[in-house]
RNA sequence: GGGCGGUUAGCUCAGCGGUAGAGCGGCGGCUUUACACGCCGUUGGUCGGGGGUUCGAUCCCCUCACCGCCCA
């Protein structure tokens, strides 16, 4: 027997365990099945489970464990990526403790270090993943440092070489002086900073009378300036363009140039442009020729071809000074305070610097245009569809890619230089220096570019590079294209774009049919959670309080398409209810002996009860299985919820709680087997969202009634149920029933009767086909409406009897102790009042000769219908309320 | 400034051309032998404002307001 409350962690560890032993996540690549791909993200190594996490896992796993119940040869393929920078700074930080820098140790010692700290520390999230129920091929795990994955890097590096797309240029980087390294527009996060706008004058080289005014919020960067920009239309300066004027501090004469970027609206309408430490001072360099000066070191103190009075200074401390002598200098017109959008490193945390470097990069503008149109063409789709303006937006507007960076943790990129400078990339350092040899004609000392690549690289080969590439490998053949990608749209730019330019270029097919964009969490108040707000939830501590499977169906409940999920605790504790609310059942399906019955038909079943639970668990399992091929997972959980609290266990177990103590025992043993295998349906429709519950009951109801369970919950087939399993007038009946017994409730509850208390109905004016109803259900109505007695009545009602509407019939209640006159009158007023407020809104539409002749025939017949149900019952509400002026 | 999304019951959210829904909360009642993490009943909404299209608009279009996110 089950005990009395379900405890979740009791259990979740036990099954777990078990399943992983019997091996019933991995994907079988030699079956007939039809495969079913998903290539799990790959979270960060140094990562922990966070909610984001929660919810894109428990999605994944929903659709693999649905797929995978549905027949199909499912693989998740799981693994995490090397993280390069937030690695290395994770292993610096522990050698910091002892003082050293990785520096002391040398690149070799300081890698093994990363390598032991993966070995110790790495596995966090994928332990984490398993608390969370998610059910990939761990057998199939994969690293992005993994020898293979690692092969398939240099490959790809080495053929975009050749294949021109991959070059050394040197460009303005996004410099982190912190890290030393550079890093990706997509690891720049703007934030908003408090400064100034210093107005500087910059006096004409032919004329120290007359001055420029330019407007900065980098005083610092003026040593590096080359010209100042003015609009081509601006009145103000248009008899300057050409002229020059002399840098202060630095006496360099630079010109005065007309260009568009310069805004007359913005400052003075003059603009300083420091190409070598701007972008768009770089792009205004370009069309006019200008020099680019380097004024700042890789600290981003002054440096370069800077005045070497400043060497050295950082990059505040030199504002500081440069501001304080041009204010000496009487240059300085004013300083407004100005708020503005400052570049930081996600990672380091401090100002980026754009910086002028040679570096690696890819010819992203290419390879994106095939991925482009494989997205308009639809062999991939976005769901919903909406964010595909942000991919395209993304991928037509985007911008040479920068995959070196300067640390030591990564991919170290496979180019070798020659004495001369010469670069070599080749699989191989044997092979670089072959083609060396080739080059220069004898033996070259070579030596390999230091840089290692960004971790995104190699990320985007994840959908093959797992699956073996560049071998040829049946995986690769079976598994590609996988079905859905399924992660945040904040990944988009990030990752699904650039799989989608390396699965096409190099795979000649797009990465995955559907990419699956879903919501982020929020707290409950909308704010996006992080660790300075104080408002995270760990999703391990909702674990721990109301157990995975509350969690994971509160995240489905909530993930409904193109909406934020804002989380609010108190869900999870109602869906915690709702899994104690289906053990109850269980238990409740044990105590009177409803045990599973080998090969139980359900369409063979005869008692009425019986053929409209069945019916009504077709009807739920179809729903939920459309909505989770249109990953509308909310959909999928809200008819599951509604059908196991609302119909199995709020109507059919009362429902057969009359015919479980009566004496037919032909409909004693069918309406068991109905429930146990109604109940055993259900924990396979709900598998796919709360695995642990269901596999825990679906075990124990089989092994407690003694009945073999052919195998684990988790390996049994999606149940299969015909709609001919819908009995229409089972269904009609049951939902009468149903209404009865709540019309009942209802006036009792109005009418303060006492809740013990068992009173009298009758019903008037019934069809013979309603009375053959009642017959059917007398029991169950009069259990459950708590009823003395329920009969017909011929005559007119007994005086003080309320009177209620039940279709053609009426239900008449002789209440006359409890009822309260002038209420009853007030009541029966009140529901004429209503009805003739929709007679009236029916009329007004029926009257209107454009709805009856345009409206479809059977809106309009609907109409009609709706006006005489609705006039009906009015007339005997006004008998009703006749009968009680007389009383 | 540009783009995207949102505004529906006290709260969190579904619905998205033809009778406004759920969960939580509130209120009232219940020692009904599965379940108080429960049962029964019930109260909550000019579907952000204004225009338009339509026989008919919470739903489609325009516009305004406010909120959020992304990009400048």
């Amino acid at each position: 027997m089950l005990d009395k409350t379900y405890d979740p962690a009791e259990i979740e560890a036990k099954h777990y365990e078990a399943w992983e032993a019997k091996g019933v996540f991995a994907s079988q690549v030699d079956s007939n099945a039809k495969p079913y791909t998903i290539m799990m993200p790959p979270p960060n190594v140094t990562g922990s489970l966070h909610m984001g996490h929660a919810l894109t896992f428990t999605l994944q796993d929903a659709l693999i464990r649905y797929h995978r119940m549905r027949g199909y040869d499912a693989l998740w393929q799981p693994g995490t990526d090397h993280a390069g920078i937030a690695t290395q700074m994770v292993v610096e930080r522990n050698l910091a403790q002892d003082g050293r820098t990785r520096h002391d140790l040398g690149r070799p010692a300081f890698i093994d270090k990363v390598w032991e700290w993966k070995a110790e520390s790495g596995g966090t999230i994928t332990r984490q993943l398993r608390r969370l129920g998610a059910s990939p091929d761990w057998s199939r795990e994969r690293f992005t440092m993994d020898e293979g994955l690692s092969r398939a890097v240099v490959e790809v590096f080495v053929t975009l070489h050749k294949q021109g797309l991959l070059y050394r240029d040197k460009r303005l980087v996004n410099w982190d002086p912190k890290l030393h390294t550079a890093i990706s527009d997509l690891e720049v996060e703007s934030r908003e900073v408090k400064g100034n706008l210093w107005h500087f004058r910059y006096p004409l080289s032919d004329d120290a009378e007359r001055y420029v005014v330019v407007a900065t919020t980098r005083p610092e960067t003026m040593l590096g300036d080359t010209a100042v920009a003015v609009h081509p239309e601006d009145e103000r300066y248009r008899d300057l363009i050409g002229r020059k004027v002399r840098l202060p501090l630095v006496g360099r004469e630079i010109p005065i140039v007309a260009d568009e970027y310069a805004d007359p609206e913005t400052g003075t309408g003059a603009v300083k442009i420091t190409p070598a430490h701007d972008f768009n001072d770089f792009e205004v360099g370009r069309r006019h020729g200008l020099a680019m000066i380097n004024v700042f070191d890789r600290d981003a103190r002054i440096g370069g071809e800077a005045p070497v009075a400043y060497h050295g200074l950082d990059r505040y401390e030199a504002r500081k000074r440069i501001v304080a002598e041009i204010e000496a200098f009487g240059l300085l017109e004013k300083v407004e305070p100005h708020t503005h959008m400052l570049p930081h490193g996600d990672r380091s945390g401090v100002v980026i610097e754009p910086w002028l470097t040679d570096q690696w990069y890819v010819d992203a503008a290419t390879l994106a245009k095939p991925a482009i149109e494989a997205v308009e063409q639809g062999r991939t789709r976005f769901v919903p569809r909406q964010w595909e303006n942000t991919y395209f937006e993304w991928m037509r507007n985007i911008q040479p890619w920068c995959v070196s960076r300067q640390i030591w943790w990564g991919h170290q990129i496979p180019a070798w230089y020659g004495p001369d400078g010469h670069v070599f990339v080749e699989r191989s350092e044997a092979e670089a220096e072959a083609a060396a040899r080739a080059h220069y004609g004898h033996d070259a000392k070579l030596t390999r570019d230091p840089d290692v690549l960004d971790t995104w690289f190699s990320s985007a080969l994840w959908p093959f590079s797992t699956l073996g590439w560049p071998d040829r490998t049946p995986e690769l053949a079976r598994y590609y294209p996988t079905d859905v990608l399924v992660t945040g749209f904040d990944i988009i730019f990030f990752w699904v774009a650039r799989m989608m330019m390396m699965g096409i270029h190099f795979m000649g097919e797009v990465p995955f049919r559907d990419v699956y964009i879903h919501a982020l969490v929020r707290d409950e108040r909308g704010q996006k959670m992080s660790k300075s707000k104080g408002n995270v939830i760990d999703p391990l501590d909702l674990i721990k309080d109301y157990g995975t499977d509350a969690l994971r169906f509160t995240l489905c409940a909530m993930a409904a398409q193109g909406r934020d999920i804002k989380l609010a605790v108190g869900r999870v504790e109602g869906y915690r209810n709702f899994a104690t609310k289906l053990w109850n059942a269980a238990r409740y399906g044990q105590m009177n002996g409803c045990a599973p019955v080998p090969g139980f038909d359900p369409a063979a079943v005869s008692h009425r009860t019986n053929r409209w639970i069945v019916g009504a668990l077709a009807q739920t399992a179809a729903r939920a299985a459309e909505a989770l091929d249109g990953y509308r997972f909310n959909e999928a959980a809200g008819a599951l919820y509604q059908f196991t609290w609302g119909t199995y266990c709020d109507w059919y177990l009362e429902f057969t709680k009359p015919i479980l103590n009566g004496s037919d025992e032909a409909a004693k043993a069918e309406t068991r087997a109905t429930t146990a295998w109604v109940l055993d349906q259900i924990l396979h429709l709900l598998h796919p969202v709360m695995p642990f519950i269901t596999e825990e009951l679906w075990e124990r109801l089989g092994a407690d009634a003694g009945v073999a369970r052919p195998q684990p919950l988790i390996a049994e087939p999606w149940p299969a149920l015909e709609v001919s399993l819908v009995d229409p007038e089972a269904e009609a009946e049951m939902d009468w029933v149903v209404r009865l017994i709540s019309t009942v409730r209802t006036v009792r509850s109005e009418m303060n009767v006492p809740a013990g208390a068992q009173i009298p109905v009758m019903l008037r004016d019934a069809s013979p086909a309603t009375l053959r109803r009642l017959e059917a259900h007398r029991g169950v109505i009069t259990r459950m409406a708590r009823l003395a007695s329920i009969e017909v009545l011929s005559g007119p009602a007994p005086k003080g009897s309320v009177q209620v509407v039940l279709d053609e019939a009426a239900l008449v209640l002789p209440l006359a102790e409890f009822v309260d006159i002038q209420a009853e009158r007030q009541r029966l007023a009140k529901e004429i009042e209503k009805l003739s407020g929709e007679v009236a809104k029916i009329d007004q539409k029926l009257n209107n000769p454009s709805f009856v002749q345009r409206a479809p025939e059977e809106v309009v017949e609907e109409q009609r219908e709706r006006r005489a149900d609705a006039e009906a019952a009015r007339s005997r509400y006004a008998e009703a309320l006749a009968r009680l002026q007389d009383a």
